[in-house]
DNA sequence: TGCATATAGTTTAGGCAATGAACTAATTGC
DNA sequence: GCAATTAGTTCATTGCCTAAACTATATGCA
């Protein structure tokens, strides 16, 4: 197939996922929102039909005329999200439309166990979720794994993820999702879970940083609605700003680091509540419980965390020019107590620049992650459909 | 012309314009490195040549066989390069293959004159230019304009120049070049100047962020060799970096911004040594007789200078993910005092980051805004020569 | 009920711009 | 001086689009 053919069949079937879910475009429609001819449009079609990308979907109709055939994402096709963080896998199934149809967690603690048995866990999870998939009817084109660390997403690999003490993991192809046509692909956390909120948040313009709070901090620069990586993939570590010259140590070797004063470690023991790897949930409840009771030493450490995290959107948005930020992890949980000193700090270190309504919440919440890798492999097999037409 | 066409008309131009000086490459070898067949580029040629982008230069041969038909860009067209700085304005006829062949520069102080007098004597300035061009064959066809602020290139509009002391400042078309076919394209001064050291640092990496040391701090992004501008357009704004959370204020209304301890103005202060707008350059002088002399006061200001430097470029590498620094402006002049301090504090901030051969100095020096400038305006021209042709 | 109008989708003709192979032109090397 | 080699052109073919005509199927009003 021809470099023009291809990419307007990617037109074509991008002009269907645009559409408002349960509106299902005819041919005709698709023509004038393309640009490109009738004639052109049903050759198009038939191909996507023909890959199983495309159902016809009753009809389009409103008006006076003969009525049109609806098109739609076909809901028989579907791509897993995956997740490995510190203490829990998940698995789940989202199709096309980016609707998640089956979700499976399993707590266990990942940082003990080496990663070859993690690896063999996720993947029989991932079978469970597939053969539910298959009651549904839902065949399984590939997947999207989101990891908390650095990753080489073209070499399928972990380059290094701290908090599970991982580094320099190989997903061999096919151990996760053997025969999947798409296989399986490689996210940073925060960066899949930004994705996750660009879809999820529909005209909340599409320019903004996310920010989640977890053991460590991590960030995703949304930019035009595509995730902006930097020259080498690991661009939006806001976790890593110097926000305290002077601050103590930080996991990285730097010093004064975001995440020496907010993320969670730091926030708790700032509180003075004890935590380790398997109770940190548990922990982070103790934190709310505290806040709630107006008890001063959380209080005062959640009010540090948030002045430090003005600091560190002040000075991101000077360098990449970007206006609104959502927070997710913890950051939208501890929201209530953190939000008052995050505005002050935003006003005093860039002032003018962000307006209260500019700070919003994380709408996908927990699942973020997941439902970010899987609905990237649906957007990049949406925009370019020959990968599964051969 | 339909869309396929033209972007292979951009693509052979593109190739043409890649190769290396005085190498002048033939249809066939042009067919080779499009991918293209001789067929179509021999078309395409032909449409460059009556457009006047491309000349036939001798012969491109060596070997056996018959010998090619050199081609190259027309050195017979050409862009103006222009600035407005707070104590100058400048011109330069720069040709199509990115040489400076006129420079003019004529001192004068643009911030007690009112912006119609000032771009009165820049369209004085580049008529002198443009003559010039004329008595060296070479027809203009268009300018670029750089200035130290923000500029909305789309409505040709200097939105904000703290220095010069405009603000929503609309260059009027055909003003300054009445009857260039381009017309003029405005510019940030900082992000100019990196386009410029990207141009003229062939091998040296694509990926690097350029921080120039004016008045204010201004800085340029430079991803994959194009110019990052963010959703808004005014990315790398480095100089508004918060390094120091209980620090000064500074002019854009924030607090402890890199602006405040590594601007000319707060280096010569910290230094003890008196300036204002006129005798800033006088000043700068006095500065290096200082350091040179081993003045203990100025030798403080610099490293203090380079210390927060490097807080500032350790924060801006983890949100961009950029591992390169070109200095400029008085940064690079102040190199050999600032350099040391700075390393040490990015080996602090952002241990195993930054090389120190990573951290290299302007190689365009004083004309880079004004080659910049041009330069965006010739490789605009040549992604798009039908803006030429139509 | 039936016909004008409107819209969907298909068919046919035509055009642009590519590829591929054959052909002509100009040079080197033995 | 002729074979080998490379440059550039010509011609036939192909892919994929647009434009317009045509068929199919609806609505709305007399």
């Amino acid at each position: 197939m021809g470099d023009v053919r291809r990419s307007n069949t990617a037109l074509v079937l991008g002009a269907v996922a645009k559409a408002p879910a349960g509106v299902h475009p005819s041919r005709a429609q698709l023509a004038t929102a393309t640009g490109l001819t009738k004639r052109p449009v049903s050759s198009l079609v038939l191909d996507l039909l023909d890959a199983g990308l495309l159902r016809e979907a009753g009809q389009s109709q409103q008006g006076r005329g003969r009525p049109g055939v609806g098109l739609e994402l076909n809901p028989a096709r579907g791509v897993l999200g995956m997740e490995i963080n510190v203490d829990y896998i998940a698995a789940g199934l989202v199709d096309l439309s980016g609707n998640l149809l089956v979700h499976e967690v399993r707590e266990q603690d990942n940082r003990s166990a080496g990663t070859g048995p993690v690896l063999a866990a996720l993947a029989g999870l991932a079978g469970t979720v597939r053969a539910a998939a298959g009651e549904h009817g839902v065949e399984v084109l590939g997947g999207g794994l989101a990891v908390p660390g650095l990753v080489d997403p073209a070499a399928a690999r972990i380059l290094t993820a701290p908090n599970l003490g991982w580094a320099n993991v190989t997903l061999e192809p096919g151990a996760v999702l053997p025969g999947a046509p798409l296989g399986v692909s490689l996210f940073n956390e925060a960066n899949a879970a930004a994705l996750a909120e660009v879809r999820h948040r529909p005209k909340e313009g599409s320019d903004f940083l996310f920010v989640s709070g977890e053991v460590g901090v991590g960030g995703g620069l949304v930019i035009g609605s595509e995730l902006f990586t930097g020259p080498e993939g690991h661009a939006g570590e806001v976790g890593h700003v110097v926000v305290e010259p002077d601050g103590t140590g930080c996991s990285c070797g730097g010093t004064g680091c975001l995440e020496t004063v907010a993320g969670q470690d730091a926030i708790l023991a700032a509180a003075g509540i004890a935590a380790d790897t398997r109770t940190r949930s548990a922990s982070m409840a103790l934190l709310v419980q505290a806040l709630q009771a107006g008890e001063p030493a959380a209080l005062a450490a959640v009010n540090r965390a948030g002045r430090y995290l003005g600091v560190a959107l002040a000075s991101t948005m000077r360098v990449v020019n970007i206006g609104s930020v959502v927070l997710g992890g913890h950051f939208a949980v501890l929201d209530p107590w953190l939000r008052a000193p995050l505005l002050a700090s935003l006003g005093r270190y860039a002032p003018g620049r962000f307006s209260p309504e500019q700070v919003t919440l994380s709408v996908v919440g927990e699942s973020g992650a997941l439902l970010g890798a899987a609905g990237s492999v649906v957007r990049s097999l949406i925009d370019a459909p020959h990968l599964l037409q051969s």
